[in-house]
DNA sequence: AACCGCTTGTGAACGCAGGAACAAAGTCGC
DNA sequence: GCGACTTTGTTCCTGCGTTCACAAGCGGTT
């Protein structure tokens, strides 16, 4: 493969975040070595897949042995941008944003929340997670002045784009958004959208499929839908 | 194409998810109609793509008019089984498991949560979106006395299997989590999983890949020998 | 020093998802 | 009543992702 930058696939790439994570477990327990076998497992995914996307980064394992834990991690958090801090800003307050705001997942991989902002005056001045709230009319200068290029939405359906069109006017380049809405934003800027009820809704769909209340009998029924060995 | 439920692909079933939302606001609206073009720019997706969803619950379109909103409205709710409203128990009141527990998009789609667990014993008997937290010793009664069959798991990494293993063991078939870890679950019993930071690091890849015109070249080359120490 | 087991890395095949183009079908206008 | 326009439903095709299977390489052992 080509070893410079030819193009990791995003899939490969939403794995390599995975890895990183067991990994920096397995380093923080003492191990010095796994084999692709292991560390699938731990991953929840096929060792021939975690290879392959391993691949992706050139040569970085030794044949009969495994891979080395530290010098993986650290290579994978190269690859991923995950070695050095960037600044997010969060808009958006609610139920959703604070826990956001509060997660620790985020600040131990190098997101650092740099401004919290809402436009509800009773939530201004509120500290979470160690950054007091802002209002939204301060958006835009905090931005600029940090130089932000990451913003998370999880403000009410109705101000998300609202909110996404004043982020990318300040410069931000990547926005996940939370808000139950498809955002468009200028090209150039990667949005991600995360939408929680739809988890919940595929699973109803698939707890509905296998119930076979009526409809799905005469049907050739399903034997194992998702069966991983 | 079939008209009962051959098999509808996770993908298409997740985007359905996306399109009774959208027609959930336009049947508010009070609109009768819809095209494929109009509701795939609502959606964030291509009409082509969209209709070839569609096709997957039989034909529900009038050709030259478009679809009925109310009616596709109903079917794919159907299909989803959102109809009937579904028993959830959500495990971990933390940060996260409070914003979930409090998440309108929930109980407006046919989500009820029926038990709210934590383990610490200041947050028993909270209230959280109308609910009392319970202590995890009632776990199991709760969730065999209201027949359960979903259950969503917001706890830290290290208990999240075991909570899994307890509520596969009362009875519940599907699981949602949002700790960082690979479940493991017995056969027919779905696992989706939802990590928050995967997200984020995507994006910083993304966003590392654009901003780095020749300097990835030498820092992510291997080191072609000596590997790594 | 050579053999053997173990593990990685890669090549090929399979299945799936996404996109574009075409045909069918229904409605509106005349 | 007939034609034309609009929009759906379908089909083909291209590309991607995933899985299987095998060759290559390294360490340990005799």
């Amino acid at each position: 493969m080509n070893p410079s930058r030819p193009r990791i696939p995003e899939a490969t790439v939403a794995r390599l975040a995975v890895y990183l994570r067991v990994l920096t477990g397995l380093a923080d327990g003492g191990r010095a070595s796994v084999s692709s076998g292991e560390l699938a497992g731990a991953a929840g995914v096929n060792p021939a897949g975690l290879r392959k996307d391993l691949s992706h980064l050139g040569p970085c394992g030794v044949r009969g042995v495994g891979y080395d834990v530290l010098g993986l991690r650290d290579r994978i958090a190269r690859v991923l941008g995950v070695e050095r801090s960037r600044a997010c800003v969060l808009v958006g307050l609610g139920n959703l944003g604070s826990a956001l705001a509060d997660y620790a997942g985020f600040g131990s991989r190098g997101f650092e929340f740099v401004g919290l902002f809402d436009s509800a005056p009773e939530r201004i001045g509120q500290v979470i997670g160690g950054h007091a709230v802002q209002p939204v009319t301060e958006l835009d200068q905090v931005v600029v002045g940090t130089r932000a290029t990451i913003g998370v939405i999880a403000t009410p359906a109705e101000v998300a784009q609202a909110v996404c069109d004043r982020l990318t006017a300040a410069g931000v380049r990547s926005i996940l958004n939370f808000a139950p809405v498809a955002l468009v934003a200028p090209a150039g800027v990667d949005v991600r959208q995360v939408d929680l009820s739809v988890e919940l809704q595929v699973l109803a769909f698939l707890d509905t499929q296998r119930d076979t209340p009526d409809d799905a009998r005469r049907d050739a029924r399903v034997p194992a839908l998702g069966g991983m060995s």
